[in-house]
DNA sequence: CTATTGATGGTC
DNA sequence: ACCATCAATAGG
């Protein structure tokens, strides 16, 4: 296997593993399903860390008042106005990173937020991958890591093991009551089987 | 320039 | 239930 190399073979010796931009060019709902299973990978000098993407989250468009880009075209959200296949991070609650992916064609600002990966290589024993903020924090992932391109830098996803749809859960976003009408459409999408997936705060739980 | 607000997570 | 902590955004 690959992995008896670790940490002397050199990047890009397998850029064919790589998703091509033709996988992010897609509705974010799409891309949300499709990226279960897949692995999220990232390259920093000898280091390589590797995690099976378990939970996400789709931002659908400019229309959706849960997405970042709902207030337009900004510094901060030019680059889900860009091609599909690079990476948002931004800083929340000046603390903790957020990763997604860019979808769509150029003009359409969607994105997937990552929300969980399993780890699979290169992540100390221990240390929690579930929860967008906490996965970021596990692969170094910082604003450094905005706007790269997935397929043509140290930051990608490779294609992983199919989840097979009956194995796919589905709910509301965390995090954007705000957001409206739009805090309940089901854009959150797991693998039900998971020990990594967040767990989510219950929403509706309150008592008046 | 100042004020407000989070795609969260740890602690109480 | 409280709150740490700051980039981005809205508004003056």
């Amino acid at each position: 296997m690959a992995e008896t190399l670790t940490g002397v073979v050199p990047p890009d010796t397998f850029p064919a593993v790589r998703l091509p931009e033709s996988f992010y060019a897609r509705p974010a709902l799409t891309v949300a399903r499709a990226l279960l299973g897949t692995h999220l990978v990232l390259e920093a000098g000898r280091e390589r860390r590797v995690g099976r993407i378990v939970e996400t989250e789709a931002y659908i468009g400019e229309h959706d008042l849960a997405c970042h880009a709902a207030k337009g075209l900004t510094p901060r959200t030019e680059v889900m106005f860009g091609p599909p296949g690079r990476a948002y991070v931004y800083l929340i609650y000046g603390m903790h990173h957020c990763f997604n992916v860019v979808t769509e064609a150029p003009g359409v600002a969607a994105a997937v937020l990552v929300r969980a990966v399993e780890p699979v290589e290169g992540l100390a024993p221990g240390v929690r991958t579930d929860g967008p903020g906490r996965l970021c924090r596990a692969f170094g992932i910082t604003l450094a890591h905005n706007r790269l391109d997935l397929k043509s830098s140290p930051l990608y996803v490779r294609a992983g093991e199919e989840v097979a749809e009956a194995r796919v859960g589905r709910g509301p976003r965390i995090g954007v009551e705000y957001a409206g009408p739009w805090a309940d459409e089901p854009f959150r999408l797991w693998v039900k089987d998971s020990r990594h997936v967040s767990k989510a705060p219950s929403r509706g739980g309150r008592r008046p």
